[in-house]
DNA sequence: CTAACCTACAACCAAATGGTTGTAGATCAG
DNA sequence: CTGATCTACAACCATTTGGTTGTAGGTTAG
């Protein structure tokens, strides 16, 4: 099996941390520069501890890290975490092809 | 910008239809062949319903079709939908790998 | 030192999720 | 016709989710 067992939590976590447009787009803003929680949480419309948590949430799925500098806590994209995201999706795309483009032929066949 | 208003329903549709390991199963045999709902319910330890709601599920992210044939209701893959997805988390995936190399070409420039 | 700022975390809330059971309507087999 | 099967749908329940406010601690600026 192409996706195996091991990676079925990480799956759960990836969709899930991608399934709410706010956490998309602190990943869209992160990959392109730094930001401070805080100056994340003044992009949008909702509380700091809001984002705080989209950020969590996002770290727990190895999509970005923090780290302490001086008073502030630095969002970064987690380009190894990303990277991996990248392949699980490959891997499912790939999938999905064979898969659907192996149905085509039959279809085509019958 | 390459991921627009317009697509963000359709991307939290989508991850949120793929956070969930029996849906992701029940997408990966639906592309290999046909199954009646009460099928699929007979592959996993829940109850009927709870298989029907995931169908519902992945119906409303355009992932999968159903068509009653019969007292049965037949589940197929969309496969329209399924390039559609396809095309999306391709979109995404260009997206990061456009930034994540570019942040990497100015980590080494620095 | 003091005040402002950034963060962490707890407590709380409403709504969504993932599951259950139960009921009722079609459809098929005998 | 009758009984078994497949489905739809409602009601219910526990947990998670996405949000809030409030409190407290560390850090920086003046």
């Amino acid at each position: 099996m192409v996706v195996d067992q091991l990676h079925e939590t990480e799956l759960d976590r990836l969709f899930q941390a991608f399934a709410d447009s706010t956490r998309r787009d602190i990943v869209r803003r992160v990959t392109v520069g730094e930001f401070s929680v805080s100056g994340l949480a003044a992009l949008y419309a909702m509380s700091f501890a809001a984002v705080q948590k989209h950020v969590a949430v996002l770290e727990r799925a190895s999509l970005v890290t923090k780290e302490k500098r001086g008073r502030e806590q630095i969002v970064r994209a987690n380009h190894e975490g990303l990277q991996n995201a990248r392949r699980l999706l490959d891997e499912y795309e790939h999938m999905w092809c064979q898969r659907v483009d192996r149905m085509a032929d039959i279809l085509a066949e019958g």
